[in-house]
DNA sequence: ACCGCCGGGTGCC
DNA sequence: ACCGCCGGGTGCC
């Protein structure tokens, strides 16, 4: 999970100011995006005609699908009719497809339906028709309704949500008018992973708890976790179960959730979903080698099993060896982020014994393969998301997805959490029967980012998002009663998880050292809190005045910057790039300036967000930026995501946070790399000088010295500059210590870990390390106290970057310090952490406030910030 | 479709 | 009869 917690265009941001509404993050393309914030209009009985002509059978309070067939050669206004397996069914009869195809085709509304009497019908039939949409084109639906003669009734009761009385469903679900629902609050790690949790809850302790059968020899080298999960992963790959929410009835087989039945048994989920908490599945990783052997000997007939630890997290693969599958595939793909690649070739070539024959190719690099039968040979393909992705747009296609494959497994699976990214796109079509998803947060955000791996679990009818959309998601966030217990059921059908509290036969699955979380104000001196006041006075200025002329979220980039300044001078005087304390800056304004300037103001604009934190996320594709570019209205985005956002939105394209108009011509480029690094060049030639903070910061150092000579510490910050600031009084006082930041090519990454990590005399006792650099995986377990330089905007990330000690593997309680400037937007922003803290509790599948109140949340947010 | 609709055949009682 | 009525042909979009 890469977290964002910069300043800008961050989506986290916005969302930790509960703002993603207003600037509809992640809803850039219209009303497919849109579907959560979709009210339900009303509804419409119509008829379905010209069923004779189709193959498409339905049942009784069947769900189908509405879709508009604009090239039909009768009628261009036709509007097919398909059950839930995509058969077509009929038609929409053409007096109400003509009112129809309009709202379809401007996408005013989303039309759903169901039938109520599906079976028995030869001719045609009735279909209840639901009506979604967002509130401000209510009118102009109803409007083209009537001018065909139609009239919505309000939604009482309608369709099949209602109807079935299965153990899933607890009384009455179907289309209420709920307020639009998002998660309104940035939950924090441990609270999405309490809330994820809470998903379990009910589980019996017993439901996963046996374990395998006939693995005796494997038994005495796995504890009972282990044996349970293996037990878990065999039992998924062969099992018969029908998947979840089918049911077997007098030799159909029939979804309780769409109604949908058919002859044809609904393929079985071989695979799931891993969600261990990181660390909790332990080995002894001596003894593989050895376990390997032992397994040859007594199993290899049937299949090998492989261990493999990925940087504190065991994952178990299987690999048929000699006789492989059925269909005679062979190859395992793993796919994983470019962080994580090397961790796995490593482990690959530390824990695979060489004896064992085991064929791995990586498929990375411009030397990779082109030829599938290369791939199809190995045991196990190694490659990454951005490959995957990259290669499946060639022409000729990706040999990648000419395989089928044995077994695909994604690691960091929710990697692929937006439907729209070529990567996901480029997963879902890889081929191959069985299924696994490695990820510590299935659920990052929202429901919705479970929808992507469900998919490429091949669950039906979920493959498809309109049925995941109307049966699972909608009914969670929109709170329909039993929405959450389907989620529960699907989840747990599919998912192994254990957490830090689980527990197998009684006893804890894993005990961590306490972690204890002190904060130390830190007061500046009087120097400092000159400079910093009069550049609060000077923002909190211009602020004022957004606020009075109502401009607050048109200048919201610029009050970033504001916030940005004032954390930076909390940290040291240097980081301020632009010290010139004129906030002239602020408004870009396109009239008063000559294009010129225009282009450097915006420059400046994006240098700012690019040195802001570290790396940056794109609000459309939700990785870092690659490409930087900046809007007219001060928004940073990778270029052909932008791109793609003006191409489709042809010709009145908006920006994706701020829906102000986009140009292509409007958009500048990041200057060449010197440019951005100049200021750090400048910064060299200055004079160095300490802040109260970093005063701190090594008094505090110097006594842990003193007292304890072996403990390492990490220091935490978001600003690199400011841990190169720190660099020289660590020098002086003759810290031995090394740095890990996100400009740092893998292989040095590597090194500075693997240095800290050391035991050895002399190896650093202080490693620097920016937020987020690295992966979830990162373990630098050999430090034990950690010192926070500077809070982030989302809590998220603070817990993110101390779990990367306090893990498995920490022998010591962990002690974290944050330095807080009293008096200051650090200390503002520490309230408004834990006030979200609080709010974020049960905020997973519960309603928000409304919508004013949200907005004044948000206002009263940025209000607290700066003291206004 | 055991309908509706169309259009041809037909035409006092 | 430029009607009504009858009954056969016919049928999604």
């Amino acid at each position: 999970g890469e977290r964002n917690y910069s300043c800008f265009s961050s989506s986290d941001f916005y969302s930790s100011l509960g703002l993603e509404d207003f600037l509809s993050v992640g809803d850039i393309s219209g009303t497919e995006e849109d579907t959560d914030s979709a009210i339900l209009y009303g509804t419409l009985r119509g008829s379905v005609v010209g069923l004779r002509y189709y193959t498409g059978i339905v049942n009784n309070n069947e769900m189908v699908a509405l879709q508009r067939d604009p090239n039909n050669p009768y009628d261009k206004n036709a509007v097919r009719v398909n059950n839930v397996n995509g058969d077509q069914v009929g038609h929409i009869k053409k007096e109400l497809a003509a009112a129809l195809a309009g709202i379809m085709d401007s996408k005013l509304a989303v039309v759903e339906g169901v039938v109520p009497y599906g079976a028995k019908n030869v001719f045609t039939m009735p279909v209840q028709m639901s009506f979604w949409g967002r509130e401000e084109n209510r009118e102009a639906v109803l409007d083209q309704l009537k001018r065909h003669g139609f009239k919505l009734s309000p939604p009482l009761k309608v369709g099949s949500e209602s109807r079935f009385g299965s153990k899933w469903i607890s009384g009455r679900a179907g289309p209420s008018y709920s307020a639009p629902v998002h998660a309104a609050v940035q939950l924090t790690t441990e609270q999405l992973k309490s809330e994820f949790d809470k998903l379990f809850e009910d589980l019996k302790e017993d439901d996963k708890t046996c374990e395998m059968e006939g693995a005796e020899t494997v038994g005495t080298l796995l504890l009972p976790h282990q044996k349970q999960a293996l037990a878990w992963m065999v039992s998924r790959e062969n099992s018969n179960d029908l998947p979840p929410f089918w049911e077997e009835r007098s030799d159909f087989y029939y979804n309780i959730l769409t109604n949908f039945a058919e002859k044809k048994r609904p393929e079985n989920i071989r695979g799931g979903i891993l969600a261990d908490d990181m660390g909790l599945v332990i080995i002894l990783i001596q003894s593989l080698n050895f376990c390997l052997c032992r397994m040859c000997v007594h199993v290899s007939y049937w299949f090998i099993i492989w261990f493999i630890l990925i940087c504190g997290k065991y994952y178990t693969l299987f690999c048929y060896a000699g006789k492989y599958s059925d269909d005679g595939s062979r190859a395992t793909l793993i796919v994983c982020p470019l962080s994580v690649l090397s961790n796995w070739m490593d482990q690959f070539e530390q824990h695979i014994h060489q004896d064992f024959n085991v064929n791995i190719y990586v498929y990375y690099g411009s030397d990779r393969s082109k030829d599938p039968s290369v791939l199809s040979e190995q045991d196990i393909v190694l490659t990454t998301y951005n490959i995957l992705a990259t290669d499946y747009g060639i022409r000729g296609g990706s040999p990648l997805h000419k395989v089928k494959w044995l077994r695909i497994v994604l690691d960091e699976g929710h990697t692929i959490r937006n439907p729209n990214a070529q990567q996901t796109k480029a997963v879902l079509n890889l081929e191959g029967q069985r299924r696994w998803v490695l990820t510590g947060t299935p659920i990052q955000n929202s429901v919705k980012d479970l929808w992507s791996l469900i998919s490429f679990l091949k669950m039906k009818p979920f493959t498809d998002r309109e049925w995941w959309h109307r049966t699972i998601q909608r009914p969670v966030t929109t709170g329909t009663p039993g929405g959450l217990g389907r989620l529960q059921s699907l989840i747990r059908s599919i998912t192994l998880r254990r957490t830090k509290t689980s527990k197998v036969k009684g006893k804890p699955v894993l005990e961590l050292p306490e972690r204890k979380v002190l904060i130390q104000h830190v007061t500046l001196t009087e120097e400092e809190r000159q400079v910093y006041q009069s550049v609060k006075e000077e923002g909190k200025a211009a602020i004022s005045r957004f606020f009075s002329e109502g401009t607050v979220l048109a200048h919201y980039a610029d009050i970033l910057g504001v916030l940005l300044r004032l954390r930076q001078l909390c940290c040291h005087p240097h980081l301020c790039v632009n010290t010139s304390s004129s906030f002239s800056y602020l408004s870009v304004s396109a009239d008063n300036k000559t294009p010129e300037e225009l282009r450097e103001t915006l420059v400046k604009k994006m240098k700012l967000v690019l040195s802001s934190g570290s790396d940056e996320e794109c609000a459309v594709c939700l990785e870092s930026l690659t490409v930087p570019v900046i809007t007219r209205c001060a928004h940073v985005f990778c270029k052909p995501c932008i791109f793609e956002v003006i191409r489709s939105e042809q010709p009145n394209a908006k920006c994706p946070l701020c829906r102000n108009k986009l140009r292509v011509e409007h958009l500048v480029e990041c200057p060449p790399e010197e440019e951005i690094d100049s200021s750090n060049g400048k910064k060299s030639d200055q004079e160095w000088i300490s802040s109260s903070k970093v005063n701190a910061l090594m008094h505090a150092l110097i006594e842990l010295r003193r007292d304890s000579p072996n403990a390492k510490c990490l220091v935490v910050s978001q600003f690199t500059t400011f841990l190169s600031l720190i660099e020289n009084p660590l020098k002086e006082s003759g810290f031995a210590f090394t740095r890990l930041d996100g400009s740092m090519a893998q292989k040095k990454r590597v090194e500075a870990i693997q240095c800290f990590q050391s035991s050895q005399a002399g190896s650093p006792t202080v490693m620097l390390l920016s937020l987020k650099a690295g992966g979830v995986g990162l373990n630098l377990t050999a430090a034990s106290r950690v010192f926070l330089m500077d809070p982030a905007w989302n809590p998220a990330a603070e817990d993110q970057c101390f779990d990367r000690c306090h893990r498995l593997g920490q022998k010591h309680d962990v002690v974290i310090t944050k330095f807080i400037v009293k008096d200051s937007v650090e200390e503002n922003m520490m309230k408004i952490q834990n006030k979200k803290r609080k709010l974020a509790a049960g905020a997973f599948a519960t309603k928000k406030p409304s919508a004013s109140e949200v907005n004044q949340t948000k206002i009263n947010e940025i209000k607290a910030l700066i003291d206004l």
